[in-house]
DNA sequence: GTGGTCTAGACCACG
DNA sequence: GTGGTCTAGACCACA
C-alpha cells in the first residue's frame, strides 16, 4: 500500500488516509472497482488501530467514494460519480479565498499559484 | 468591523478570525499600520470569549502580520513582510495536492479551478 | 429465477432473498404450492454461499411461508396462512412511526405516502 | 429526556436514538434550534457509552438534522431543510415494497395500512 | 474471513 | 465545560 502517514502532523490520521485515497483515485493509482485492504489489514499495515481505518472507510462510503461489497469487502466505487454539488463549490471557493490571500501576501504570484495547480491537474488521468 | 463568524462551522473561531484579517489585508480593506480593535472590544463585538481573540492576536504577531504595542494596542504590521519561506510553499503545495485531486474528481475542470484563482487574485491590491 | 441481489446494499443478502420471495408471493409471481429451487441450485444461480440460502429457507419455514419436504424440496406453503398476530402489528406500527416521521420531515406529504401504499397494494392479487 | 432504549432489541442503540430524535422533531417535541444534551450527558442519562451518542450526533449532523454550535454544543438544525432527494424516495419505495407485501399477506388490508399512516401523520405539526 | 457495534479510558483542541 | 481523536479489546452478524 502506498499510504504515508505523518504521525506528528496536526492533520488527523483518518483525514490523511482519506486525502491520500482520494488523491490515489485521481492519480489513477487506485482503479475504479479496485479492492481496498480490509479494515484490520490496513490498520495493521500502517500500525494504527482498526477503528481509525473503519472511520475512514465509513466516511468514504457516505461520501460515495467507495462501496462496501458484502462478499469482497471495500472497493473503490466502480460507478464513481461524486457530485459537484453547490455545497462543494462553495466550500472550495471559501477555502481558496483564504489560501490565495495568504499566498498573495507571502509573495506567491498569481502565475506561480496557477503553475502549482496545473502541475497537479496534469497528473490526473 | 467586517468580521463574520460562523459558529456552526468546522473551522475554529480563532482560525476564522485569522483568515478574515489576512484576507482583509490582501483586499486592502485593512491598511498597513491600521489599528485593530482591542482584545476586549473585538471579543464583545463578536460575542466570544476574549481569550479567543487574544490567541488570534498572538498568533498573528508571531507570524508577523501585526505588531503589538503595549500602549497603542494592535496594528497591522506597517512593514509587512511575511516571508515566502520554503516551509510555506511546501505546506501550500501539500494542501493543493488534495484539494485539486478532490476538485478534479468532482468535475471541477482545470480551467474552472484556475478561473477561481484568478477571480481571487484580481481582487488583491 | 427473478431474484435480484444487491451485493453493495446495507441489507443482508439473506434478508433480500426473503423479502423478494415474500413479495413474489404477494404479486402472484410465486403460486401457492409452487416449488422453489434447491438450496444448491439457488445458491449457484445467485453466486452465493449455500449456507446463506439454507438460512433463508429455514427462516421462511419457521415463519410459515414455505414447507420443506425431505424428498420434494421446498415449496411455497399451499395452505399459506401466516397470522396477523399482535406482535406483527406492533412491529409494523413501530416501523411506521419512524418511517413516516422521517418521510414527513423530508417533505413527503401524507397524500404522497398513501399513494405509494396504494400503488403497491394494487399490484397484489 | 424522552428517549426510551430497548437494550434487548436487534436494532442498534445508536439507530434507536436517531429514530427517536427524528420522530421527536416531527412530533414537535424537539423544537428547531433546541439544544440537545451534551454527548456525555445523554450517554450518562441513558446509561451507555459516550462514543455511541457521539456516533449518533455525527450522523445526524452529516444528514443535516442537527448542527454543532461551537459555543453551545449540539442543537436541532434551526434551518432544517432535509432534502427529499431522489435517493431517499427510492429507498422509501423499496422499503414499502416489502413492508406492504408482507402486511398484505398477513391480512393487513389496504385500508388498515392507510389508517396506520394517517394516525401517524396526524400527530405531526 | 469480513465489517458493525459497544464499552472503556486516554489525551487534545476549543472557547 | 464542549466535542474530536485515538487506542484497546470484546462480541456479534454475515457470508
Amino acid at each position: 500500500m502506498f499510504l504515508q502517514i505523518e504521525f506528528e502532523s496536526d492533520i488527523p490520521i483518518y483525514q490523511q488516509i482519506k486525502n491520500q485515497i482520494i488523491r490515489g483515485i485521481a492519480l489513477g493509482e487506485l482503479k475504479l472497482g479496485e479492492d481496498l485492504p480490509s479494515v484490520r489489514q490496513l490498520a495493521s499495515d500502517i500500525g494504527i488501530n482498526f477503528h481509525t481505518v473503519n472511520k475512514v472507510y465509513n466516511q468514504l462510503k457516505q461520501e460515495g467514494w467507495v462501496v462496501i461489497h458484502r462478499k469482497s469487502g471495500v472497493m473503490i466505487n466502480p460507478d464513481l460519480n461524486v457530485y459537484n454539488n453547490k455545497q462543494y463549490i462553495e466550500s472550495l471557493d471559501e477555502l481558496l479565498k483564504f489560501t490565495t490571500a495568504e499566498a498573495y501576501l507571502r509573495g506567491v504570484t498569481k502565475e506561480k499559484f496557477i503553475e502549482l495547480i496545473e502541475e497537479n491537474y496534469n497528473k490526473y488521468f
